[in-house]
DNA sequence: CGAAAGTGTAACACATGCGATTACATTGAA
DNA sequence: TTCAATGTAATCGCATGTGTTACACTTTCG
């Protein structure tokens, strides 16, 4: 959802789009999409001006994003594990497994995130927009 | 989770062990535990044994189980997106974005196994192994 | 044979997380 | 000043996953 959008904002380049539109594009609530812009904001991937006449826009090119910041900006936590899991002491292997599990788990998201680093925003407008024409 | 069950059937390899123990070293539920054989018996990654003196163990030996297996046999799918998420036939970003991200999200799925597959029970046990002799 | 051990499975309570909605204070441009 | 739009909190509903109990069915063993 994060990655739609952006790619709205891409799509109206530089122009600053209100929640309200974007909440509509997306066919959601205004507040959904402000909590979300909040995210991207923090990473420092958009812009948003208050007041009237407000709204947001990308603080970058859409070359220049790739959907392994949109990841980051927008995955709170680690999509693996779960914290409140404590192993039984007396099971040999309870015991130690923990941090194997995350190692492996590091390096499965870092394969992620590497692959997601190559698709850009303007990547995903313009595929999008091809697809688009396909179907037409 | 899935993981760590595996992983003890690994240690105690060839030996059948029931859900009770496995429950117990989880520390969780039988229940849990047999639900969640289920999806490794249909992904004939374990053999079990019903009636007294029951149990599952490993159906191929822990160098030939990779951890992709294991994802796939337990993670129904997918872990993106939202089947309910429909867009706004008006926007013209919104229509044509859900195939376009499905191929991205598919491209770093995929990414994702290939880094599992390179990992097998047999490592994870050995690595655990190790792990606990360098804390005690 | 019959009892005991275990699995398969359903039913239900409970916690958690996310989306949706409403409401309201705040900001900033016209 | 006015008004559009954001920031933010509170709350509800829904989906999902876990925990628990209960029970039928299967298999081994005495």
């Amino acid at each position: 959802m994060a990655v739609h959008v952006l790619a709205v904002l891409a799509y109206k380049e530089g122009d600053p789009v209100t929640s309200a539109k974007l909440a509509d594009s997306v066919n959601t609530n205004p507040v959904i999409i402000r909590r979300l812009l909040l995210s991207l904001q923090q990473a420092r991937l958009i812009e948003t001006r208050k007041g009237a006449g407000a709204g947001s826009r990308l603080s970058r090119s859409p070359q220049r994003i790739n959907l392994a910041e949109v990841y980051r900006a927008v995955e709170r936590h680690e999509p693996f594990s779960s914290p409140n899991n404590k192993p039984n002491a007396g099971c040999p292997v309870g015991n130690c497994i923990r941090k194997t599990l995350e190692l492996v788990f590091a390096s499965a998201e870092s394969a992620l995130e590497q692959d997601l680093k190559r698709t850009t925003l303007a990547d995903v407008v313009r595929t999008a927009r091809e697809t688009c024409m396909k179907a037409a």
